[in-house]
RNA sequence: GGAAGUGUGGCUGAGUGGUUGAAGGCAACUGUCUUGAAAACAGUCGUGUGGGAAACUGCACCGUGAGUUCGAAUCUCACCACUUCCGCCA
């Protein structure tokens, strides 16, 4: 969501932002329906003013004829009342329609492009692992080494099941450890959140009414979460927040669940893409200030960057263009780790920040030095997201023999050196 | 799933149809006093939105939504959340 009068000012930024996003959205029909919004609201509140200025003076009134006329005399007015009201709740609701439409406006720097294809890559980092034989893809390696099932999984789960199991597991609970504390020794909370939501939780974020196919929905109305960040931004829904308390930085860990509708002929088979998968989420909520935002940004990044690093994986970082950018983000970066089989990059993190977009729908704020009122700014990133990142590690990792080789920073979390029989 | 109760401002807590946007207390802020602090005393102290240069002022908000009424925090209905008891279950 973003401020009608920013909107009302500057209806070219929001267009272009429109234009560059490639999406159909009507800045035009929204200024209209602004417009009426207001005068339907004016002609409202007068009348409920009038109504109000007679009405006080029954009550003072001491004489019961005279008061029975002052109450004869306000039924009429009553009527115009109700009508008016009628009027506003229901241009309110195509107001309202139309604002949750607007998207928030995308940074300078994110470059011109309709999908990922345009992503502009910002950095490069390792090389390409050489090897002297021919490398097996992740879903050969996995079930020759008995660390997944594919075929229980679907029969279980239906299409793209999967059940992790032996050495699986232990790299996945070893990624989750090495990963969380690595952040928490750098002062980031962390929280095991919800994944069952409600329906406003989803809005707060960004993702309803856009993303509602994607969604998994409970016959009692509830979501089941695409992602932790969900529930974590919605933690601090209608508080106001001390400012001494910002930035708030958090890990939120939970199952995630996607429809991946619209994705059935993608990564049909193996971990790149399930329906059901677990993640680490980083979360920040940071005073309302661009250039602190844009500081954290580079921060969420830099956090993941230092452990893929320290792993030894090759990977790279693209600047999403204009059309990769979801309604509410300003600028995000994919992280994207290569996978040899498949000899191109995959993507396993994704950071992005909003200004103030999401905490807005959420109605988080903090009071200012000069005791304002502000919302604060949100943004997040990827953790570590599993099953995914096991695919990428198993097939940088694998040896001739057919095992792989467990990076020396996760050694300690699984107690051996090598993964398989 | 059954029964009873509760839901008011940052917190606590009055208020059961008419200057109540809401008493009192706590917290916070500002002054006086003090070398400084505490205490005491005095004062300030909700949010959103519209009008206005400002002073000020209209409207809305007492879990959410609908209803009754000239008028609702207060009455009615539905829903949601919480508490306690019972049942069931990890």
């Amino acid at each position: 969501m973003l401020d009608i009068k920013f909107i009302k000012e500057n209806p070219d930024i929001i267009k272009e932002a429109v234009r560059k996003k490639h999406l159909s959205f009507n800045v035009d029909e929204l200024l209209s329906v602004e417009e009426k919004r207001k005068a339907t609201l004016t002609a409202f509140e007068t009348l409920r003013a009038e109504q109000n200025t007679l009405s006080d003076k029954i009550p003072q009134t001491a004489d019961a004829a005279e008061r029975a006329k002052l109450i004869e005399d306000l039924k009429p007015l009553k009527e115009k009342v109700q009508e008016a009201e009628e009027q506003v709740k229901a241009v309110m609701k195509e107001w309202q329609t139309l604002m949750l439409q607007v998207p928030n406006v995308p940074d300078m720097s994110v470059p011109e492009g309709g999908s990922d294809e345009e992503n502009v890559e910002v950095k490069l980092i390792g090389e390409r692992p050489v090897f002297d034989f021919t490398p097996k893809d992740h879903i050969t390696l996995m079930e020759q080494n008995d660390m997944v099932d594919f075929e229980r999984g679907t029969k279980v789960a239906g299409f793209r099941g999967y059940y992790l199991k032996n050495d699986g597991v232990l790299l996945e609970m070893a990624l989750w450890n090495y990963f969380m504390s690595t952040l928490v020794k750098k002062g980031y909370q962390p929280f095991h959140v919800p994944s069952l939501v409600t329906k406003n939780t989803l809005y707060g974020t960004g993702y309803l009414p856009q993303g509602e196919e994607d969604l998994y929905k409970t016959q009692d109305d509830t979501y089941l979460s695409g992602t932790g960040e969900v529930a974590m931004m919605s933690y601090h829904s209608d508080e106001v927040l001390n400012a001494s308390d910002l930035p708030k930085k958090y890990i939120a860990m939970s199952p995630c669940f996607r429809r991946e509708a619209g994705s059935h002929g993608k990564d049909v088979k193996g971990l790149i893409r399930v329906h059901e998968f677990f993640k680490l989420e980083q979360v920040i909520l940071c005073e309302a200030n661009h250039q602190v935002s844009v500081d954290f940004h580079e921060e969420l990044t830099a956090n993941v960057e230092e452990i893929l690093q320290s792993m030894g994986l090759h990977y790279h970082v693209v600047v999403n263009c204009g059309g990769d950018l979801g309604l509410g983000q300003v600028k995000k970066y994919d992280i994207e780790v290569w996978m040899p089989t498949q000899e191109k990059f995959r993507e396993t993190h994704s950071s992005s920040y909003f200004h103030d977009f999401q905490t807005r729908r959420l109605n988080i704020r903090y009071k200012d030095a000069e005791g304002k009122m502000q919302y604060a700014h949100s943004l997040n990133n990827t953790l570590v997201a599993t099953p995914r990142i096991l695919a990428c590690i198993i097939e940088n990792f694998q040896e001739a023999d057919g095992r792989i080789r467990v990076p020396d920073v996760l050694k300690p979390y699984i107690g051996k050196d090598y993964l398989g029989k």
